[in-house]
DNA sequence: CAAGAATAAATTTTATACTATTTAATTATA
DNA sequence: TATAATTAAATAGTATAAAATTTATTCTTG
């Protein structure tokens, strides 16, 4: 390899650990599209639903927090979930800065409907539980890191 | 744990291998900011100066299948890149239907500049050299397995 | 060699995202 | 307690992204 070659070796596309990330990180979201058509979700509005099935009622600094998300994305993310029903909106009557995004009862059934989208998405990424744990376990740690 | 709890296990937050992919390349990108502020690029015009450093000179489809990204994303992010100077954009004279993208001699030099981002990004993550080819290798696994 | 098929970009539409700013409400403090 | 500081959402502006459509060009094949 020559010296120039050499110096920008660390430029290269190939030697990045962040375009895989961003990559792969686009490519499952693009390989969940037909399954959230099914339910009429997007990929944001997907995991919104996912913390507001475990957690009934969160204001939206709470939920920003769990999505890593500020207002700013979910404003809109939250008013479309609002207008299909899934979810209300209104101010906290203790403090009225903090918007109370509560599930209905349409959100819940939704739940139902969703079940199946984790098997079919696994089947797609064919990583073995071993490797599963061990990407898991390395994403975790950079996102700790990072922060 | 109740019966209903485990049914819904797989739908937790907590349970997606998606979410932190999608968040870790988020932050990552967030952390690359300040970096990329002092160049003044984009992360997405920085992985598109990146190919055009290994090579000089190709057209819109041949750099989307490099970057996974479409003339739709590419075709702006390609303008803003010529408005800046630092890449021309023309017809090819072979096949008309071929926009041929090739760098300046500024984009050239940007090169020189970008040198300092990758190491300061590497101690951001915070990785062992195993650990992040073992990270690597999975996240190109997955790639492959689901395109 | 002309009509249709295929290809490459660009454009349009919808939905994210991030940063910075603004607005409204609450808290802290001089 | 009036004012400043802080906090939570919303908004504005810029830049991605994906899917679908359009346009221009080239290729294929009858």
């Amino acid at each position: 390899m020559s010296a120039k070659e050499e110096k920008y070796e660390t430029l290269k596309l190939g030697n990045q650990l962040c375009f895989p990330l961003y990559a792969c990180s686009k490519e499952i979201i693009r390989k969940y599209k037909p399954y959230l058509d099914e339910i009429d979700l997007t990929y944001t509005q997907y995991i919104t639903m996912m913390v507001l099935w475990e957690q009934k009622s969160l204001n939206v600094k709470t939920l920003g927090e769990k999505l890593y998300l500020d207002s700013g994305t979910l404003t809109p993310v939250l008013k479309k979930l609002e207008s299909k029903g899934y979810i209300t909106r209104e101010r906290s009557n203790e403090d009225e800065r903090n918007l109370l995004v509560t599930i209905t009862e349409e959100g819940e059934q939704l739940r139902e409907r969703a079940l199946s989208i984790p098997p079919a998405m696994g089947s797609c990424v064919k990583l073995s539980p071993e490797e599963s744990e061990l990407l898991y376990n390395l994403l975790y740690k950079i996102i700790g890191n990072v922060r």
